[in-house]
DNA sequence: CAGTGAGCGAGCTTCCGCTTGACTT
């Protein structure tokens, strides 16, 4: 007999808490929401005041059984998940979906999972807020009803399958933006002037390495300076000290774990998210989904311990961080380890790799400033205005950098600043050699996956659950691709002064490859111009921010939900109609020029699966040729050749076993097809351009391991196969595939016992059986 | 899984946010 049922979101919160509540509790998970909108239409009833159409999610029927069960006997029923606007939801989600009665319900929260924190929560129970769940009700049914009206738009004046949300197309369009930007970049170029000087003391010689304070942008000016140099005195005119200290970063959200692991690990948005869940679930790092750098009393003090043990008491700093991220509901605590004393943990490369940096970077976030020193050293040039600068910095107190610096996107190692030589002022120094180099200016950075979370939190939009699927959604959706390119050569102007020479030389240098960034497709780019002529309200970057201040009055009380949603929706849907009746379907047609043979028109559009070249012009005399673009073409680089290029496949390469080997490309890369089979190219083939010995490599390749995937079969049953798969071996009869159980050596079965597990078992469904359902 | 792009029409696609396994040939 139960007597008390507590719920939380999470099946890991929920075996940590049981333990810290004895015998009388039972506490289990619901899994997150455990009832959504209906799927398969608008789900809101827009006549009756947008009553939004519930149902339990499917994959919550057994949660949610299991759960009555439970809570049946039990006499009263704690509600504990997450304290923010989603949790609070849950709370009386689970109140609908279970039948609870409020005499026997009652709302707990805490933000973090320790002892005392779960038990003065159950000193202090409250009712559910009603006014909270209003608001995300109000956030539901908003979301629901622009993605819901503007993809099956995009279906129409576009093409099928597309979609559009208030996160998603946002998130687009920052990526559209930048690649116009970088486009329409200016790139300028300057000289910069860097010196070294040999200063003599005693018979001691130092070197000192100074940049010029000012940039030439045209050549002769810097070669004018330098010519005055040639007989110039130097002499330091001034030298300036003065402290300056650097402080750690908070400890870790969500969103700053992910750009952290981007930088110092190479770990993707997705990558990420998948360790910090393993080792969330094997109690070696508190939750990984946070917006909040809070930590409990209890970690702060073992943080104090660690830090003083392992550095001295000097280096501790008790800190304690506050949010300043738009929208944050701070259900949680930051993101740190479970047992701070734990320096280091079991596990696999990755997990240890980024346990160790949310380690460093909790320990070192309760550490001392860094205590620094920077000088300026002004070099005096006699016969010109223009003065050099020397840098230097010293660390007096290395304090948290110890343990920890966090990363920059923009990092260079060009301004490395270290020790100064003890220098005088009046003290002449000498030229070794002194250098004017061209510099270009940089546009601004393309995004990475990590940059572009830091962008949408930043902006508020989207929340810690959802960075990493966002990012894979408009990659699914081939709105963005996340891809390296080549970079390109570029010369730059070096000039030298050396022995009172000066010599001249063009240099090159190899520039603007990209590792692992964001671009836009060609869908990404339509799709968004549309969605930005037609909907600038929606794709506006505070469209988000706003509607969360209308969210946060309606949790106050001062709003009522569906009013709010009411006034939102009529315009909306009236811009919807508007834009149906009077835009046209756009496809980014463009006329590339003509076939130098026929003379036809080659064009290139977005075409119903995607971009393609057209030869011809369609009318009723005449069918157009099309073809799809090669992956990495876009429509808009591609240049004639390329397109006529298209036109080139089917290609027959030659003859094998007396039958045509043709190459072409298809719907998943190109292939060559032989007897009616196909054989994918590898990346490194063309199929403009394979050979027919390569071509044959490949249908033998395909063959050795076809043979190698059959593990038996039977002369007496001919559509009975052992075979090797992906998974491991399994049979295949009359197209139906079946596991096998593990007890059974499958290269030993006989054909009773293969019968036998055909008779017993259920065929494994096919994922794409399962959707014709 | 492997060549599609007209036009017709049936039936499908789609949002964001909260959680993990189930399951794939």
């Amino acid at each position: 007999m139960t007597k008390n049922l507590v719920i939380v979101e999470s099946p890991a919160k929920a075996k940590t808490i049981e333990k810290f509540l004895g015998k009388d509790f039972v506490v289990k998970s619901c899994f997150g929401h455990v009832r959504d909108l209906v799927k398969k239409d608008l789900g809101v009833d827009i006549e009756n005041g947008f009553i939004p159409q519930y149902v339990i999610t499917p994959d919550k029927k057994k949660v949610i059984t299991d759960l009555k069960k439970i809570a049946k006997d039990a006499e009263m029923i704690w509600l504990a998940s997450d304290e923010d606007r989603e949790g609070e939801a849950i709370a009386w989600h689970l109140v609908e979906a279970l039948g609870l009665k409020e005499k026997d319900t009652k709302r707990i929260v805490f933000h973090e999972i320790t002892k005392p924190a779960i038990l003065e929560a159950i000193e202090n129970p409250r009712k559910i807020d009603k006014n909270l769940v209003d608001a995300q009700q109000a956030r539901r049914v908003l979301d629901r009803l622009v993605g819901f009206e503007l993809s099956p738009l995009l279906w129409k004046k576009i093409k099928p399958s597309l979609s559009a949300g208030r996160v998603q197309s946002v998130a687009v369009r920052l990526i559209v933006e930048r690649e116009e930007e970088i486009k329409g970049f200016n790139v300028t170029s300057a000289y910069r002037v860097l010196a070294e000087f040999i200063i003599t003391k005693d018979i001691k010689q130092i070197l000192l390495s100074a940049e010029l304070n000012k940039r030439f942008s045209e050549k002769k000016d810097a070669i004018a300076f330098l010519e005055k140099c040639k007989n110039a005195a130097f002499s330091i005119e001034d030298i300036e000290t003065k402290p300056s200290k650097k402080s750690p970063a908070p400890p870790f959200t969500t969103s700053t774990l992910q750009q952290e692991a981007s930088r110092k690990l190479g770990f993707s948005v997705a990558n990420t998210m998948r360790v910090a869940q393993q080792l969330y679930e094997s109690g070696k790092i508190t939750y990984m989904r946070t917006d909040s750098v809070n930590l409990s009393k209890l970690a702060l003090n073992v943080a104090k311990n660690v830090v003083t043990d392992s550095f001295g008491a000097e280096y501790v700093k008790t800190r304690q961080y506050t949010t300043r991220t738009k929208g944050a509901q701070e259900a949680h605590e930051a993101i740190r380890p479970t047992y701070l004393d734990n320096r280091t943990i079991e596990g696999d490369h990755s997990q240890t790799r980024l346990y160790d940096l949310i380690w460093k970077r909790t320990i070192a976030s309760q550490m001392n400033d860094a205590l620094l020193e920077k000088t300026n050293v002004t070099i005096n040039i006699s016969n010109t205005a223009e003065k050099f600068i020397a840098r230097g910095e010293v660390i007096k107190f290395d304090g948290f950098l110890k343990v920890y610096m966090e990363s920059r996107d923009d990092e260079d190692d060009e301004n490395q600043e270290g020790l100064l030589p003890p220098l005088t002022v009046g003290e002449k120094m000498i030229p070794k050699e002194i250098s004017a180099q061209e510099k270009f200016s940089q546009h601004p950075p393309r995004y990475t996956e990590a940059s572009l979370v830091k962008k949408l939190e930043e902006l508020g939009i989207g929340r810690p659950s959802t960075y990493a699927p966002t990012i894979s959604t408009i990659q699914k959706r081939e709105y963005v691709v996340k891809e390296d390119r080549d970079g390109f050569i570029r010369s730059y102007g070096m000039i030298t002064l050396k022995d009172k020479t000066i010599s001249e030389e063009i240099k090159t240098e190899n520039t603007g490859f990209e590792k692992s960034k964001l671009f836009p497709t060609d869908i990404g780019n339509l799709v968004n111009n549309f969605l930005v002529q037609y909907f600038d309200n929606i794709l506006d970057y505070n469209f988000t921010a706003s509607v969360e201040e209308e969210f946060d009055e309606i949790a106050q009380g001062k709003m009522v939900w569906n009013q709010m949603i009411r006034d939102f929706y009529f315009p909306f849907h009236e811009q919807i109609e508007k834009t149906l009746e009077q835009s046209q379907k756009v496809s980014g047609e463009k006329l590339l020029g003509q076939d130098p043979v026929s003379g036809e028109n080659i064009f290139v559009r977005i075409g119903r699966y995607g971009p393609m070249v057209q030869k011809g012009d369609a009318d009723p005399e005449n069918k157009p040729k099309y073809s799809s673009l090669k992956k990495g073409q876009s429509i808009d680089t591609i240049t004639l050749p390329e397109a006529l290029d298209l036109f080139k496949l089917p290609r027959t390469v030659g003859l094998f076993e007396d039958e045509e080997v043709v190459a072409s490309a298809g719907r998943f890369g190109p292939y060559v097809r032989h007897k009616s089979a196909f054989f994918s190219l590898a990346k490194t083939d063309d199929p403009l351009e394979i050979s027919l010995d390569r071509a044959i490599e490949l249908i033998h390749e395909k063959r050795k391991k076809e043979s190698e995937k059959l593990i038996r079969e039977f002369p007496e049953k001919e559509d009975l196969k052992i075979l090797n798969g992906r998974y491991g071996p399994y049979l295949s009869y009359q197209k139906q595939n079946y596991k096998i159980p593990k007890a059974n050596d499958p290269s030993k079965l006989t054909l009773e016992d293969c019968l036998k597990i055909i008779n017993e078992t259920e065929p494994s469904k096919s994922s794409r059986a399962k959707k014709k359902k």
